[in-house]
DNA sequence: ATAATAGTGTCTATTAGACAATATCCT
DNA sequence: AGGATATTGTCTAATAGACACTATTAT
C-alpha cells in the first residue's frame, strides 16, 4: 500500500521503508510519473553492500545561545573555557551530537542534542524552555584543532525559572552577561558572530512571533511583558501604546486574563497568561 | 597588540592566532576580566599533541532548493535519483561539503559548497543567483545508509537567466516543477519537509526583505515584479495598491527608474532597476 | 474603435506614535 | 497627601484593501 500522506509530511522509516504516520510503503509510491520502480531485492543488496566511504568527515556540535531577562535586562549565559584553544575566553555552551555508530545506529537529532545540552547547562528539565535552531556555522578553521561544524541554537529561559538555574554555582564557570556588555568580552572561536546573529534573530522575531511569552512567567502583567520587549529590543515602549497592542492580543484570544493581581510600587496590575 | 575589532566581527585565524581584519593577536586580548592568559608555548604544544578523537562523525551535505518564476509560476528544480535508495524518486540537488583532511586542511565552507553545487546544477557562474542558508536537517535515519546531516539552502534564479540554465538537457535528469504540483510527486528522503520549509521561508521573507528582486531581470516593470510576488505568495495583488508600495520603494531609493520602456499587450510600461 | 495593460486618485479601516487625563495602590 | 504605577482616551500619521477612473499602446 502506498503512502497517502501529504507530500511535506511524509516520513520514511529507513529500516522498514514505510511512512511512519500511515505505514504506507515508499516503494509502492513510485511510478506516478512513469519512472522505473526499484526492485526490492536490488535495494536490499545495495544497502548491504554500501561501502562506508573513506572521505574525511567533520565533527558536528550544537551550540546554544541561552537568553533570559533579569531586572529588565537581556542576558546570555556564557562559559569560561578551561582548556586550549581560547583558554580563559568566554564561550557559548555546546556539545557534540551523538551520531551512534553512524550506520545502523544513527544516534540523536541535533535538536535532541541541544535539548540535552540546555538541560545540562541550566539544570532545568528538558522541554521547560523555548529552543530553536538559529544557523549552522560551517566555515573552515573555526577551530584550529579539527573541522567543526556547529549547529547554533537559541533558547529562552523564563524569568521565574531563574531561581532554579545553577549558573555561577561552581566559581564563575558559567555566568550571565548583559548583552550590552558583550563588546568588552573576549569571546572564543566565532562565538561573537553567533551571539550577534542570535540577538538579531530574537529582536526581529519578537515582532511577529510570540517568543516574548517564553521569557515571562506563566502569568504576567502588561508591564512585565513590556519589560521583556524593552529588554530584547533595547528600546522604550510607550506604556499606553503597548497596552493597546496587548489589548488586541487579548481580543484575538492570544492572551487570556488570569485570576489575581500583582503589586509593585503603585497601583496593582491585572495578571494574564498566554494561551497554549 | 590586541584585536580592537567589534566583538561580533572578530575573526581569528587559527594558524597565526591573529584577527583577520586588524591583525591583532587573540592572546593579547584576554585578561580584561582578570582570567588567566594562556601561555603561547603551552597552547602550541597542546595543538600539536591534540588527539584526533575516535568518535564516529556524520557525513555533511548541502542541499539546495532552487526557485525561479516561469510564466508567473513559482517553480523548483528537482533531480530524479538514478541509484538507491529512493531510486526514481525526485530529490533536491545537493552534494558533500569538502572538509579537506579535516585537520590541517579544513576544506570549504558550507556556503562555498552550496555555491559550487548551484553552479554545477544550473550551469550559471558562481554568484549570479541569490543563495542563503535555510535550515539544517539532522534527524537520525534520514538516510538509511549512513548518518547524513544536510545543511539546506535556497536559491533564487532570475527569470532572464533561465535561457542559460541547462535543466532538462540530458533526458529528464533535472526538471522544473511548479510548487503547486509537488503534492503529486514522490520525493526522496525528507525532501518534502525541506521543500515546504523553503516555500514558507520565501513566502514570509518576501514581505520584509528584497528577495523578489533576485527573481526578476536586472531591469523590470511594475507588473513583472508584481507577477513575482503573486507567484511566490500564490495570491493576487491589486495592481494599483501594489503600485503604491512600489512607489514608496521608489521614494525610499530602493528602486531606481531605468531607461527604456517595455510593451506586451497594452500600454508600454516604465522600466526600473533595483539599487545595489 | 476596441481590447488590454499602465497608471492615478479616492474612500475606508487598521495600526502605530505622541501625549493628556484619570484611577488605584502604597507609604 | 503624594509618589508611583495602571488604565483609558484622543489626536495624528502611515499603510493596506477595495475600487473607480484615465492614459497609452497594439490590432
Amino acid at each position: 500500500m502506498p503512502c497517502y500522506c501529504d507530500w511535506s509530511d511524509r516520513r520514511w522509516n529507513p529500516n522498514t521503508g514505510l511512512c511512519e504516520t500511515c505505514q504506507g510503503s515508499y516503494k509502492d509510491c513510485s511510478g506516478k510519473l512513469g519512472h522505473e520502480v526499484s526492485d526490492t531485492l536490488d535495494e536490499a543488496t545495495f544497502l548491504k553492500e554500501y561501502k562506508k566511504e573513506e572521505y574525511p568527515k567533520p565533527s558536528v556540535t550544537v551550540d546554544i545561545v541561552i537568553f533570559t531577562v533579569i531586572d529588565s535586562d537581556l542576558k546570555v549565559l556564557l562559559i569560561q573555557r578551561k582548556g586550549h584553544p581560547f583558554k580563559g575566553f568566554w564561550a557559548i555552551p555546546g556539545g557534540f551530537v551523538d551520531v551512534g555508530d553512524g550506520y545502523q545506529k544513527q544516534g540523536e537529532s541535533s535538536l535532541e542534542a541541544a535539548n540535552r545540552e540546555l538541560a545540562e547547562e541550566t539544570g532545568l528539565p528538558i522541554g521547560s524552555c523555548f529552543l530553536e535552531q538559529l544557523y549552522t556555522f560551517a566555515e573552515p578553521n573555526r577551530d584550529p584543532r579539527t573541522r567543526v561544524i556547529s549547529i547554533a541554537h537559541y533558547a529562552l529561559v523564563p524569568s521565574n525559572l531563574m531561581v532554579f538555574v545553577h549558573a555561577g554555582d561552581d566559581a564563575a564557570q558559567a555566568q550571565w552577561f548583559p548583552v550590552s556588555e558583550l563588546n568588552s568580552l573576549d569571546l572564543a572561536f566565532d562565538h561573537g558572530k553567533i551571539l550577534q546573529m542570535a540577538i538579531n534573530r530574537i529582536q526581529g522575531k519578537i515582532d511577529y512571533a510570540p517568543i516574548a511569552f517564553s521569557l515571562v512567567p506563566q502569568t504576567f502583567t502588561v508591564a512585565e511583558l513590556r519589560a521583556v520587549y524593552e529588554a530584547v529590543k533595547g528600546d522604550k515602549y510607550d506604556p499606553s501604546n503597548f497596552r493597546r497592542r496587548f489589548h488586541r492580543m487579548l481580543q484575538d484570544g492570544v492572551i487570556l486574563p488570569a485570576t489575581g493581581k500583582r503589586t509593585t510600587n503603585g497601583r496593582s496590575a491585572q495578571v494574564y497568561r498566554f494561551k497554549a
